[in-house]
DNA sequence: GCTATAATTAGTCATATTCCTAATTAGTGT
DNA sequence: ACACTAATTAGGAATATGACTAATTATAGC
């Protein structure tokens, strides 16, 4: 869990997931809208995969990265239970 | 939101908002249940209030910290972005 | 085997994080 | 003013992060 949100806590990271939204992506196309070179796009992607956010598949010579939303929706609980769980939360109980 | 993020990225910082679920503790209070100094604590808890997740609020000689839950639902709503949010992403009730 | 393309790993450096000890601030009471 | 308690800020050291250049791996085609 810490590092889903160690992963998410940098902002190329969260542009990367975003990207990948809209379907899977090679390396080489994530590398264009940033203005990095390869190697820290690759040390970006391997935070997102240790943290299980992305997976990746080798297709010949290139790899494409999909999203894996599983890993995000731990997150979302995680967060959620921090929140109480539901929408509201009523616990003030006498301390 | 890069804030949040990283204050939720650390364990200590995590059991912080979780203890402060039940309610608003003290910095006293909250340094027992860790194996840590007064000094790592306050850091911590800097953080937390930087990121917005907690407000401090001084009485007498004390200071307690209160969960602040708007934000942590402002990390909600950027993951559910992330995930697509299946149909809609600005609902909070519906689940 | 050689070359070209796609992408990664290795190594280095600057900066950020996280912990500690020591010193300081803030408020209460005498 | 002085002491006591609650909590913070200051400063320093070890480790982690994030960027780069250079070298390497992996695959396909000739």
């Amino acid at each position: 869990m810490n590092q889903i949100f160690k992963a998410l806590s940098h902002p190329v990271r969260r542009e990367i997931l975003s990207l990948l939204r809209d379907g899977p992506m090679t390396s080489g196309e994530l590398l264009e809208p940033f203005d990095m070179k390869w190697p820290s796009l690759t040390g970006h992607l391997n935070v997102l995969k240790s943290a299980g956010l992305v997976h990746a598949e080798r297709y010949g010579t290139i790899i494409r990265y999909r999203l894996n939303t599983g890993a995000a929706e731990d997150a979302l609980a995680a967060i959620m239970a921090l929140l109480g769980s539901n929408s509201k939360q009523e616990s003030k109980n006498d301390n």
